[in-house]
DNA sequence: GGTTGTCCTGGTCGATTGTCCAAGTCAAGT
DNA sequence: ACTTGACTTGGACAATCGACCAGGACAACC
C-alpha cells in the first residue's frame, strides 16, 4: 500500500468508519472492519489513534458536519410568501433525509451510545447543539426571503423543528413510509406558517424612517 | 437459590435484563450480567431462553408493553373544554416519560439495534404500531371528554403526536432540559387544540334525532 | 551512502462474549 | 424408598474484541 501521512491517513480511516457504521451498524465499526474497509492492516489504526473510542468521536464529529452541511447546502429560494418557502425549505431537508438513510440512522446510534457511554459523552449534545444551531439558521433564511418574523421565540422554534424531524425521519426509519413522513412534515410546514407575522409592514416602516 | 417453573423464571430474568439493561445500556445486558442481577447461575439463562437474542425480543416484548400501560394508565379527565383536556393529557404523559429516563432510553437503543440486527427484526416495527395505535386511543379520549372531532385523519394525527414526543423526548434525553421539553409540548398541544373542531352541535344534533 | 524519523506489518496477548455440557440437586409420584 | 423428570450448577469452549509490540520498509536530509 502507498505511505500517507499521518493526518491524511486520519482521514481516510475516518471515511472508512463511516462507511462501515453507516452500512452495518455502529456495532460492526470495530477496528479490524475499518482496517479492513481502508485496506490497511490493523496496527495502522492504533499508530493514528489512540483510542477506538477516539475513532469514534472522529467519525461522530464528521457525520455531524456532513449532516449539517446536507441541511443547509441546498435551499433553492425563489418564492416569496411564506407558505411556499416553507414547503421548499421542507422539500429539500427531507429529501436530503431520505436519501441518506445509513448515515441518518447511524446518528441515533451515535446519539444513544453517547448518552451510555461515558468516552462519547460530548457527542450527543455536540450533535444537537449543530442540529439547533442550524434549525435558526433556517428560520433566519426564511424570515428574510419571507419577510416575516416569528411569533414565538427562535430557541423554542428550533427544538421544535429539530424534534419533529427527528421522530418522523424515526417513524420512517422503522416503516419506510416515506409518503407519511413528507405528509407529516409538510403538515409541521404549515403549522409554522402560522406563526410566522408578516413583518414586512413594520419592517418598510423602519426602513423608511431610516 | 430456590428453584422455580421455567415460566416464572423466565420472567424473573425478563425482569432483571430490563433492570440492567435500563441502567446500563443495551450492551451491558450479557446473558452473565443478567444471570447476575437475578441472582441465577449461568446456565439458568440457556435453560430458559434458547438465545440470548430470544431473551432481548421477551424484553422488549415487556418494555414496550410497560411503555403503553404508561401512556394510557393514568389520564385524570375533569375539564371538558379541548385545551384544558389537552393540556392535561400532555402533563400526565410528559410526568410519565420523565421518570423513566433509563427505560425510555433502553426503547430508542432497541430501535435503533432493531433495525441494525435481522434477529430483532420485528421490535421496531412492534413498538411504533403500539404507539400509533395508543395515540390514536388519546384522540378518543380527548373526542369523547371535551367533545371535539379532528380536522386531520387520526392516523395521521397520531402519527405526528409519536413524532413530536419521540423528538422531545430525545432531546430531553440529550440536554436534560424538562422546562423545554415540556414547554415545547404543550406548544404543539396548542397546535392540536386548533385541528380539534367543536363537535357539539352536530354530535347533540345526531343524538337528538337519534 | 548513511542516518534519522515516519509509517507500516502482522502476529500475539488478555479479556469478554455466547454457547454448550456433564454432573448435581431437589420435589413429586409410584 | 426409589425412580423419574424438572431444574440448577459451574466450568470449558471457540470466537471476537481492543490493545500492544518488535521489527521491517521507505523517504528525506546531512
Amino acid at each position: 500500500m502507498n505511505r500517507l501521512p499521518v493526518a491524511e491517513r486520519r482521514e481516510q480511516l475516518i471515511e472508512a468508519a463511516l462507511a462501515v457504521a453507516s452500512r452495518d451498524g455502529i456495532d460492526a465499526a470495530t477496528v479490524r472492519a475499518v482496517a479492513a474497509e481502508a485496506g490497511v492492516s490493523l496496527g495502522v489504526v492504533h499508530y493514528c489513534f489512540q483510542d477506538k473510542d477516539e475513532l469514534l468521536r472522529a467519525m461522530a464529529h464528521a457525520i455531524t458536519s456532513a449532516n449539517l452541511e446536507r441541511s443547509l447546502g441546498e435551499l433553492p429560494l425563489e418564492a416569496t410568501d411564506p407558505e411556499s418557502v416553507i414547503e421548499s425549505v421542507i422539500d429539500a431537508l427531507w429529501t436530503g433525509i431520505r436519501e441518506s438513510r445509513g448515515p441518518q440512522l447511524l446518528s441515533y446510534e451515535l446519539t444513544t451510545s453517547s448518552l451510555r457511554h461515558a468516552e462519547l459523552n460530548q457527542v450527543a449534545i455536540e450533535q444537537y447543539r449543530g442540529q439547533w444551531a442550524a434549525a435558526e439558521q433556517v428560520l433566519d433564511l426564511v424570515e428574510r426571503s419571507a419577510h416575516v418574523s416569528w411569533s414565538v421565540p427562535r430557541g423554542t422554534l428550533a427544538r421544535t423543528i429539530v424534534a419533529v424531524v427527528d421522530g418522523f425521519s424515526l417513524a420512517w426509519l422503522v416503516d419506510g413510509d416515506s409518503e407519511a413522513a413528507r405528509n407529516g412534515l409538510q403538515g409541521f410546514g404549515r403549522f409554522l406558517a402560522t406563526v410566522a407575522i408578516p413583518a414586512s409592514l413594520e419592517a418598510d416602516a423602519a426602513a423608511t424612517l431610516a
